[in-house]
DNA sequence: CCCGACATTACGGTTTCCCGTAACGTTTAG
DNA sequence: CTAAACGTTACGGGAAACCGTAATGTCGGG
């Protein structure tokens, strides 16, 4: 079993929460640390590695309130920064986010261990994932939404997310090409662009502009 | 201290930790129970009742996964439920929404003794509401944000709602008025309409509806 | 170099949206 | 009852979005 463990978390009753499941996994208190901040956590990370007594688990979550300003804003942002300094450290994630596509993205893109997501049963899905890994295995959670996939079959490429999110912020469609052309993206033409979201939009069965705006922001593509 | 308390909260990370607070305030594990979802905390929280042991607090989220379907479905639901059956139980609101406005309203509006917000410090907010609510006080927590009301100096009303809803469903601007006349909404004019969505955006310095959606999606209000 | 296949852009007609103005309806005060 | 004030609706011109088609550009193979 892991001998020590740093827990980013900042939901004080999650990360009780989390010690206790290190507590039942026999994981002694002294062999673990806790803090609210990724800035904090790198901070006792590099610590770590020059004491020469490296951490050798991190459970993080993903999204922390900006209450003071932090140069590691999420759990990416952490977990790239540790990767650097400490790549073979086993990183798990322990996120509200329960969509299959975004974490099999994280293991594939950043090379995390394991992908829980909190819900019903996150705390019996947590130990067996800390015993996965601790036994050298990666730990792909089953409470995850597969369901994504086939509710959203239609890919959004980084060319449609930058025209929503211009869209989204209130640029009239006939400025884009202005923008798309300064900015120098590709196709930038007015028409391409009507013909682009003419497209989403009749794949998705959706009938305005605004049924698009009000389909991307609930499912959080942009 | 309170001698009945039902927690109900579909988070197990979360429960437990509630749990651990409960522990800490010197309440005994056999004079508190946990459940997943609304419904099974109404049929408790009856048969406590016919057995003449009822329940003494409530600590309830508000949001909770769908997975299976349920009679209620958020923990107003459930709030809403219970003033009926036991409107002298203390109620305690435990969530994710942190907007001081909707704390104020479910004061307001469902009489509720105390809102904490999951954040930073909630545990320690937690015990403290649990103290105050058993010295027969309320609580209010100071971890709320305030700033909302200055963000969104505009009030819409439930004529915008509808209105926005429908425009984000995909109905085209000139089909309201037929959505308006069959369900007896007024103004339902296609003038009116185009007057009130012009005058939003312009209060709000919104360019296009497609940038009003986007905003009263970011901000929850549809 | 030429050609075909494909992507991109340009153009024009139609619909919808936008916005100002005027007409109509309702309520309230005198 | 009338007049004024306000809310609602009707109308019309102009701008933007929509959509089909044609023209232009780009790239690779022959």
């Amino acid at each position: 079993m892991f001998k020590k463990v740093l827990i980013v978390e900042d939901h004080e009753s999650v990360s009780i929460s989390v010690q206790k499941s290190l507590t039942d996994l026999g994981i002694p208190y002294d062999s673990r640390d806790y803090v609210y901040y990724c800035d904090d956590a790198i901070k006792r990370i590099e610590k770590a590695i020059a004491e020469n007594e490296p951490y050798e688990l991190l459970i993080t979550d993903l999204s922390f309130e900006e209450d003071t300003p932090q140069l590691l804003k999420t759990g990416v942002d952490l977990i790239k920064a540790v990767k650097e300094i400490q790549p073979k450290m086993k990183t798990l994630v322990f996120s509200i986010e329960n969509r299959a596509h975004v974490a099999q993205l994280l293991l594939k893109e950043l090379d995390i261990d394991a992908f829980i997501p909190k819900a019903r049963h996150d705390a019996k899905d947590l130990k067996l994932a800390i015993e996965a890994l601790a036994n050298g295995k990666k730990y792909f959670s089953n409470n995850l939404k597969q369901t994504v996939k086939d509710e959203t079959p239609f890919k959004f490429t980084d060319y449609d997310t930058v025209l929503l999110k211009l869209l989204a912020n209130g640029t009239a469609q006939k400025d884009i090409p202005i923008y798309f052309k300064k900015h120098n993206v590709v196709p930038a033409g007015l028409s391409s662009i009507e013909k682009r979201l003419s497209q989403i939009k009749t794949t998705l069965n959706l009938s305005s502009n605004e049924h698009l705006i009000a389909y991307v922001k609930d499912r959080k593509v942009i």
